[in-house]
RNA sequence: GUCCCCAUCGUCUAGAGGCCUAGGACACCGCCCUUUCACGGCGGCAACAGGGGUUCGAAUCCCCUUGGGGACG
């Protein structure tokens, strides 16, 4: 019997073109499809698109005849994930909220509703493979592995991944666009949305102003001369190098500064020089809150990962320290590996999960 | 408070009479890339402290004013 049934597919409607196309092409397909948008953030500083969102969500099902449903998830967002991101910053981390969002929201409570809602299968737009075997769920990249988003997806157990269909599998970006027009869809030309979801692109710093406060310091060099001042440890990252206003320095060679360490005790950010300064580099890192999508696996010692999304994939092996941590040597040394961020593995397609970058040595 | 030195884009500087409508780097800004934060790619903005001379011609020479460093005070 297979895992995933498709006989009442709810699409999870975002009022971008992937989810869109992801519906079309069900319903194209001959099933009776459903949709549901939610709300997650709303604000009117012109950057978040909810607005925007929901009209064109609701544009493309009276365009197909499509039942939409809709959702209000703004507190579970900012419970859920909202806050805990926040918190992480202020800790010193540099979290990644959009992955909380799918494990939380998208592949939690949304599915939950949509399954109150009769569906018994959740269709979303990602671009990622999920495959049955032995009776297990396995995540794959995307055929299309310039977009894959499996990297945001690694942290989903059996449970949330069950049920779950993404039609985008095997199709590219172009496709998906070319799809679009054809048939023309409100939202076949929208320009993909970035930045963090639901909550838009826009300028960081003045945004995280909001829920954070200054606590100046100094921006220090390696041998500790005072060369800047930044507004708060909590508002960089490691490896970053814009924003730091630091210009020309005297006896200093002419390249771009960047962030190598935040220090908490003294309040001072480390910097060092060129993008490709060996402090700024790390071969090995601990990572912690590990989800296994299939368990652990003993016989598995080596594998390909990423830190970042859309980083090609790294050559690395592991070693399981416990149930939730993990020890991970690259290869090669990788350039800012930053506490807060999440490192995913992955078995050839497979993704194996991942979890939290805790430190380096 | 005598004498000497220095004074170019936001910053660090190139420049030693015509090649300078002042070059570079970093910063900053914009665009691109991107469902995190970042990285990256491509562009853009931007200065000869002020005033007099000398020269066919001055950022480059001279003088003065103004703003910064040096074993007589």
């Amino acid at each position: 019997m297979p895992i995933t049934k498709l006989t009442n597919p709810i699409v999870a409607l975002s009022g971008g073109v992937d989810s869109a196309v992801a519906a079309l092409l069900l319903k194209q397909q001959g099933h009776q499809v459903e949709a549901i948008h939610m709300s997650n953030w709303e604000d009117e500083d012109g950057y978040c698109s909810a607005a925007e969102d929901l009209q064109f969500a609701k544009q493309f099902c009276e365009q197909n005849d499509i039942v939409m449903h809709q959702i209000n998830l703004e507190e579970s967002y900012k419970n859920e994930v909202f806050t805990k991101f926040i918190d992480l910053l202020k800790k010193g981390y540099t979290p990644n909220p959009d992955i909380g969002c799918n494990t939380y929201i998208k592949f939690g409570e949304l599915k939950n509703y949509s399954k109150k809602l009769g569906g018994d299968c959740l269709v979303t737009g990602h671009y990622a493979n999920i495959i049955e075997q032995n009776n297990r769920i396995e995540l794959h990249l995307a055929e299309d592995q310039n977009k894959d988003q499996t990297y945001f997806l690694h942290d989903l157990c059996q449970d949330q991944l069950q049920n779950v269909f993404f039609p985008l599998n095997k199709i590219d970006k172009n496709e998906v666009r070319n799809i679009a027009n054809k048939h023309v869809l409100p939202m076949a030309n929208r320009k993909d949305s970035t930045g963090i979801c639901f909550i838009g692109e826009r300028p960081f710093n003045d945004f995280l102003l909001k829920y954070i406060k200054k606590k100046p310091g100094y921006i220090i060099d390696i041998k500790g001369n005072i060369i800047g001042e930044h507004i708060g440890l909590p508002f960089y990252t490691i490896g970053q190098r814009q924003g730091l206003h630091i210009g020309g320095v005297k006896g200093a060679v002419e390249k771009p500064w960047y962030v190598a360490e935040k220090n908490h005790e003294s309040n001072e950010l480390l910097v060092v020089q060129g993008t490709d300064h060996p402090r700024l580099y790390q071969s090995n890192l601990i990572a912690k809150d590990m989800n296994w999508i299939n368990g652990i696996d003993e016989s598995l010692n080596s594998a390909h990962a990423r830190i970042r999304h859309r980083q090609e994939l790294q050559a690395c092996t592991f070693q399981i320290q416990s149930d939730s941590r993990v020890l991970v040597n690259f290869n090669s040394p990788q350039r800012a590996v930053t506490p807060g961020q999440y490192i995913v593995l992955y078995d050839g397609s497979r993704c194996l999960g991942g979890g939290t970058i805790d430190f380096h040595s």
